[in-house]
RNA sequence: GCCGAUGUGGUGAAAUGGUAAACACAGCGGACUUAAAAUCCGCUGGGAGGCAACUCCCUUGCCGGUUCGAGUCCGGCCAUCGGCACCA
């Protein structure tokens, strides 16, 4: 796939596949049964000296024992009025935790050791208990300092950089290593040990090897009008799904769609329309916009297809073409990096699994604008009041100002902000371009300028025109379009400049300033047409064909040759460029501002780069 | 902290390893105008010297390296922004 390599890293992030393994530690009171954790150093856990469960495990309440009841109802009060943020990022690095009162038995050599809770450990993750190993975890070291737990080293690095000055191993220490401390598996490489261990373990009975994902679920359903209604019935404190005959499911027409102010969503003022039979009732929640966002891609290959979201022929056209990605090019904004273009192509994956989609992927080629911000730099934002509402930029400035402006900012994959300063001066280059053209009279009324005529451009016009379709044609492949946008606005300088405009040239160069400013392009050219119907496309601009360049135009007799002694430069000189690169480095040698810095010392060597320089150096 | 991106004029920015600052904005000067707006033309990185045309030196976040030559390539640092941390 042709993405940024910052949105694959982002979204592997987000997946969080973790390779590791679910051990099952036998309680000390063994009519609770076992405690089982999810750990990816299984080759660590002849060091555990404590475990860790989340204060919403279910068996919390059961390990708890009566003189430790009091701190851990209220250790989890307090963890329950924790918001995530508070219990991730603003309490890094400060532990709390409170001792069950209970233990557990380490299956791998049979130690008690005692179960805590603390709410570093979160139940979502894994099995929201963990087994703690101080000695080689960053966060279990913390809190074993904290609150006095011994620590067992049981890796020992092999390079020099785990150790501290007397050659000991710095704690924790997270990195690869041998085993040491661990009975049997003493002296093995870590990556065996994992294995060895686990393999070991499930023979007994008492764990797993496992892979874990951070990937969290995404919530269908929304209580508002706007969406998709679900097309579900509840009968009798059951669900069960509407007859295929009666889709697609549309929302009923309402007055009044605002929120009920009671838990009730919107939908629930629709009565009628609730009360699906006597007995059942339609499911009131809507689906969320996500819904539509990650296929709707596919809808737009056969809209109007009323019996498949999207038919097979019209599929295969849009979205087939030898590439796993369907879409060609796909634009949007970092922000949609994890959620919308992750979901997206799951979706995508299903229906292609399905058979339904001939590509795996949606998205062949991904580019991710960046954010505009407002004219004081900051995001816009309502509070900060810097929002610009690109209406009222259409209405006082035209829609190929705002398009032109947004493509001249900069980079389209860089954040910049906005400035009003930056869309008058392209409405002041759209203005320029309209003037080649027209001509306005005493009464102010415009007609066609009369210095527009059907001539030849001359060789200087040519070349600025040639150059243009080579650079634009150039930039719009590579999304450079700030750059191709400055050559329009050179080409338009080079022709204000001539006394007579060549109407055939500035119909060729509308042509190419169509796709940016399609509304004057087109108006400019229908009224050259008035006047020289041979000279203007027929019909639209957009009909046409993109203009081929003529290499031969864009070359010059002469070409400017900068001369450099030691790099610096010296003087400069048209030579002609057929010149040879030993004719190019005599006429260097022979500059008298290139003998002065010579100072009279033999050219040690001369670098020519012909058509560009010729350094000399003493 | 970890991962990623970005650092160039007063501003947005441009530059296949080869004249740093194209194109625009802002500013300054001029033309047109009774005047203003609009438009057109010119100047506009910093410093020094010269009446002047001009000349020299410095300049792409900082330090070093590679190279005839570095904004660009390599190494190290610093700063800012984004993600990890559930709006779609």
């Amino acid at each position: 796939m042709d993405w940024p390599d910052s949105t694959k890293r982002m979204q592997e992030a987000w997946i969080g596949r973790s390779e590791g393994a679910e051990l099952l530690f036998a309680l000390e009171n063994s009519a609770l049964g076992d405690l089982k954790v999810f750990t990816t150093r299984p080759d660590t856990v002849f060091g555990v000296t404590f475990m860790v469960i989340a204060p919403e495990h279910p068996l919390v309440d059961a390990l708890t024992t009566p003189a430790q009841r009091e701190a851990v109802a209220a250790y989890r009060k307090q963890a329950a009025a924790k918001s995530d943020l508070e219990r991730t990022d603003l309490a890094k690095g400060e532990k709390t935790g409170v001792w069950t009162g209970s233990f557990a038995i380490n299956p791998a050599n049979g130690q008690k050791i005692p179960v805590w809770i603390a709410d570093y450990v979160i139940m979502g993750y894994g099995t929201g208990a963990i087994m703690a190993v101080p000695a080689h975890d960053e966060r279990d070291y913390a809190f074993a300092q904290k609150f006095n737990i011994p620590v067992i080293q049981v890796i020992e690095p092999d390079h020099a950089e785990g150790r501290n000055g007397h050659g000991t191993t710095k704690l924790p220490y997270t990195g690869d290593g041998r085993l040491v401390h661990s009975n049997g598996y003493s002296g093995l490489p870590w990556e065996e040990a994992k294995k060895k261990i686990t393999a070991d373990l499930a023979a007994r009975g008492r764990g797993q090897a496992t892979i874990n994902y951070k990937l969290r679920d995404w919530l269908f359903s929304r209580q508002r009008y706007w969406g998709e209604p679900f097309p579900i019935v509840w009968e009798n404190g059951q669900h069960r799904s509407i007859p295929e005959s009666e889709l697609p499911l549309l929302p009923p027409t309402l007055e009044d769609f605002k929120p009920t102010g009671t838990p009730e969503p919107p939908l629930s003022k629709a009565t009628d329309w609730v009360q699906y039979s006597a007995t059942a009732k339609r499911e009131l929640n809507t689906m969320p916009q996500w819904a539509g966002s990650c296929w709707y891609y596919l809808r737009y290959c056969d809209a109007r297809n009323s019996e498949r979201f999207v038919g097979e022929a019209a599929e295969k056209y849009w979205m087939g073409g030898g590439k796993p990605g369907g879409v060609d090019l796909y634009v949007g904004g970092t922000e949609h990096a994890v959620l919308h273009l992750l979901y997206a192509r799951f979706w995508h994956k299903v229906l292609f699994d399905l058979g339904y989609v001939s590509t795996p992927e949606p998205f062949q080629r991904l580019v991710n604008q960046g954010l505009i911000l407002g004219e004081d730099g900051q995001k816009m934002s309502k509070s900060r009041g810097n929002v610009v509402n690109p209406d009222d930029v259409v209405r006082e400035y035209g829609a190929d100002a705002l398009r032109l402006y947004e493509m001249f900012m900069g980079p389209l994959e860089q954040v910049k902000p906005w400035s009003m300063k930056g869309v008058e001066g392209v409405y002041r280059f759209l203005a320029r371009v309209w003037r080649l053209v027209m001509e306005v009279d005493d009464e102010g009324v415009w007609s066609l300028s009369k210095a527009l005529q059907d001539v030849p451009a001359n060789k200087q016009l040519t070349k600025a025109l040639h150059e243009t379709i080579k650079k634009c044609g150039e930039d719009i492949e590579k999304l450079s379009f700030n750059t191709a946008i400055s050559q329009m606005m050179v080409c338009t300088n080079a022709f204000t400049g001539a006394e007579v405009k060549p109407a055939g040239a500035i119909v060729t160069f509308l042509k190419v300033l169509s796709p940016f400013a399609p509304h004057l392009a087109e108006e400019l050219n229908a009224q050259i047409r008035a006047k020289f119907p041979n000279l203007a496309a027929k019909r639209f601009l957009s009909d046409e064909t993109w203009p081929a360049y003529d290499p031969a135009a864009l070359i010059e007799d002469e070409v400017e040759v900068v001369f450099q002694v030691n790099g610096k430069l010296r003087d400069k000189a048209r030579v002609p460029v057929a010149a040879t690169k030993e004719e190019i480095e005599k006429i260097a040698l022979a500059s008298a501002r290139v003998q002065e810095f010579m100072e009279g010392k033999p050219a040690k060597k001369v670098i020519v780069v012909p058509g560009k320089l010729v350094n000399v150096v003493v």
